[in-house]
DNA sequence: GACACCAGTCAACACCCTGTCGAGTGGAAT
DNA sequence: ATTCCACTCGACAGGGTGTTGACTGGTGTC
C-alpha cells in the first residue's frame, strides 16, 4: 500500500501521491468530480471508473493519484474539517463576556460549515461504518472539539457561572455527539429531524441547560 | 424483486419468503449464522456465501430465504427494536411519581437492550448509510420514541414540573439523537466515548437539565 | 401404485467492480 | 543522443452479487 513513488515533496498528504505539476490538475479534477457526483448520488453508487472518466483519465490512472475511492473522500473531509476548525476559531475565548452569544456563535459556525458541504459530510457519515481511516480521522477531529468544549466548561465552572455536575469531558462528548447526529438527520432529511432553520437554537438550548441549568447564563 | 413464491402464509414479513416448515430451520440457521459472524467481524466483511455456508446451504439457496444480505440484518434489527419497545414499555406512565427514577429507567432499559445486541446495532448503524430499507425502519422506530418522549415532556409541562421552552418535539428529537450517537460511540469504542459504566447517568443528566432545568425534578 | 405438484436445492452463468501488472510515451535533464 | 521518470492505459485476475434452469424428494390425489 501507498508505494510513495516520489520522495519529492514534503509530507505525502493522506496517501495521495505527491505529484509534481502535470498531475496536480488531474488530482484536482478527481476531487471536483467527486464533489459533483456526490451532489447527485450517494457515495456507494459512484465507482472509481466514474471518478476517473469524470476527470478525463482511465481507471488505472486513477490509482496513480489516489489509492482508493475512500482516499478521495478522506481528502475532501480533510478540507471540511480544516474549514470547520478555522470557523470555530476563537468563539470560545472570552466566553464570559456573553456566554449565550459565544456558544451560539460556535454552534452556528459549525452549522454553516457543515451545511455548506453537506454532501461530503453525509458521504463521510455513511462511509465511516465501513472505512477505518475515515473513522480514525473523524475520531481525531471530534476529540479536538471535545477537548475544547471540556476546557470551556471547566472554565465556566471555575468562574462560578456553571454548576458542578457531570465530568466535563463526558458532558462535552454527549453534547458534541448530539450535534453530530442532529445535523446528520437535518441534512439527510430522513427520519425525525429538526428543521434546518431551527436547528442551531435547539442545539444551543440543550447545551446551555446542560452546562448552566439555564438558557440565560450570567456574563462577567 | 421479492417474487413472492408462495401465497401461503399471512403477510410476508420483510421480504423474507413465508416458508412452510423445512425451510424454517434454514432461515433460523441463517439468522443465527449472521449473529455469530457479526460477533467476529463487521457486516461488510461477511459475504452471502459465508452466511449460506454457515447455515449449511449453497449461495443460490440463500436467495430462497432472503432477497439480500441486508434483509437478514433487517430481520435481526426488527427483533431488537421489538425487544426495545417491550423493554421501554410503561416507563413513561406515572412519570410524575418520581420523574428522575422513571426517566432513568427508560434510558437504562434501552441501554440494556442495545448493549445486549450491540453487534446487530453497530452493523445497522453502518449499513444505514447505504441501505434505504434500514434507514426507513430506523426512522420509523425513532419516530415512535420521539413521539412518546414528546408527549411525556408536554405532560410534565402541563403539570408545572417542567418549564416551557423549545418545542417538545424538537427537544425530543435532539435528546433521542444524542442517545443514539453516544451509545454508538460507547459500543463501538472508537473515538471519544463515555465509559459504558457511566453512560446511562450522563445521558440522564442531560435529559433532566434539558427538560426540567434541574437534575432533581419535583414529584407530585 | 402411478402421477402431478411444488418447496427446496444448487451448478453454472453473466455481470460489475476493484486492484495490479507490464508495456508504453513524451518531455526535461545530462 | 541518451537517459530518466512522471504519467498513462490495455488487459488480466479475483471476488462478490444476483439469476437461470434443471433436478430431487416428499406429499396428496385418483
Amino acid at each position: 500500500m501507498t508505494p510513495a513513488r516520489t520522495p519529492t515533496g514534503a509530507a505525502p498528504t493522506r496517501g495521495r501521491r505527491p505529484g509534481r505539476s502535470t498531475g496536480d490538475d488531474r488530482e484536482v479534477a478527481i476531487l471536483a468530480t467527486a464533489e459533483r457526483l456526490l451532489r447527485e448520488r450517494p457515495f456507494g453508487d459512484i465507482s472509481i471508473d466514474d471518478l476517473a472518466r469524470g476527470a478525463g483519465i482511465s481507471r488505472p490512472t486513477f490509482y496513480f493519484y489516489f489509492p482508493s475511492k475512500d482516499a478521495v473522500l478522506l481528502t475532501l473531509l480533510d478540507r471540511v474539517t480544516e474549514e470547520a476548525n478555522a470557523a470555530a476559531g476563537d468563539a470560545l475565548v472570552r466566553l464570559a463576556e456573553d456566554p449565550r452569544a459565544r456558544w451560539r456563535e460556535l454552534i452556528a459556525r459549525f452549522h454553516a460549515t457543515f451545511g455548506g458541504h453537506r454532501d461530503v459530510v453525509l458521504a463521510c457519515a455513511q462511509v465511516r461504518g465501513t472505512n477505518a481511516e475515515v473513522r480514525r480521522l473523524w475520531a481525531e477531529v471530534l476529540e479536538r472539539w471535545v477537548r475544547a468544549v471540556e476546557a470551556a466548561i471547566e472554565g465556566e465552572r471555575a468562574r462560578g457561572a456553571a454548576p458542578d455536575g457531570l465530568p466535563a469531558r463526558d458532558l462535552a462528548i454527549a453534547l458534541n455527539s448530539m450535534n453530530e447526529r442532529v445535523w446528520y438527520a437535518t441534512f439527510a432529511g430522513d427520519g425525525p429531524a429538526v428543521a434546518e432553520r431551527d436547528v442551531v437554537d435547539v442545539l444551543l438550548d440543550v447545551w446551555l441547560t446542560a452546562i448552566y441549568r439555564t438558557t440565560t447564563p450570567p456574563s462577567l
